[in-house]
DNA sequence: ATCCATGCGTTCAATGATTGAACTAACTGT
DNA sequence: ACAGTTAGTTCAATCATTGAACGCATGGAT
């Protein structure tokens, strides 16, 4: 399919791959580290660190010789998933959540709390405010 | 798992679900309408239609009786998961693009195009400036 | 009345992915 | 010599997904 989503989706759509890619971003690197935290099958998570090395956003680097032992880091392109993840845990906080949430934000500078919204970066304005229209592949709406 | 994101991708972590959360807040409601836009097997969809109302992200309704047929529109659930897909397509742009994006946002008002961006909704700050901390289950972090 | 089209599924066998548990291999530190 | 660490592999069992075909209620055209 064309479309940006599905692209997207080939890579990072299945239950497992946002799990480790956010792990991998606080700081998680190593194979063992991963399956302690996610408690995900051996051999899954073989096959998806594969997958990401193999997708770009994980960059497989060796950090022993002898034996040879590998960590995970993120590249630029798995970085660039912050602001999915960030949306996907705002969305588990407000609509899937039962107690309070276990993880939140913060300012490392200051500590101050953030809440992460999504404006237009030209205007400014909260993008729940506009009227937002997908433009290409276009369905006539109806209601909101 | 106690984290926001792992429920979240309980709902919503398979190649499929989000595909179709697109479609439907794009307006597109009826089970043969999203076969055909998907290229989805049914039984698939059937399946992925089901879960995605008992999550209560769509809402069945019926449409006519005689003979009963029903549609799936998206409730505020849903809607919510809007921020979590514009950020998917946004990273597909960005980082697995080939070709010139087939679907971009505009304001519905004015027509003037839109970037998302994700900002601290108290300060304006964007995120990629400030030194996010996730705090709860932390792990040391090394790079950037 | 008969025939075709529409809409929303179900059924089936085949293929593929995921799981948990146990195993391997190459070291290291004590 | 021996336990421990690290990153996997292997295996059989289960589960999900796929494509193709079928079911069934209806409406409209001929």
């Amino acid at each position: 399919m064309e479309c940006s989503i599905a692209r997207a989706l080939d890579v990072v759509g299945d239950p497992w791959t946002l799990l480790i890619v956010r792990d991998a971003l606080l700081g998680v690197t190593r194979f063992e580290a991963f399956q302690a935290r996610l408690q995900i099958p051996r051999a899954t998570l073989t096959a998806r660190l594969e997958h990401l090395v193999d997708a770009g956003i994980l960059e497989r680097r060796a950090y022993r010789e002898h034996p040879p032992r590998e960590e995970y880091v993120p590249t630029a392109k798995g970085r660039g998933l912050r602001p999915v993840i960030i949306t996907l845990m705002q969305w588990g906080d407000e609509f899937a959540r039962d107690d309070p949430p276990p993880t939140h934000l913060e300012d490392a500078a200051t500590g101050r709390p953030i809440e992460p919204t999504l404006v237009d970066r030209v205007s400014g304005a909260p993008l729940t405010a506009l009227r937002v229209r997908a433009v290409g592949r276009v369905v006539p709406r109806r209601d909101e």
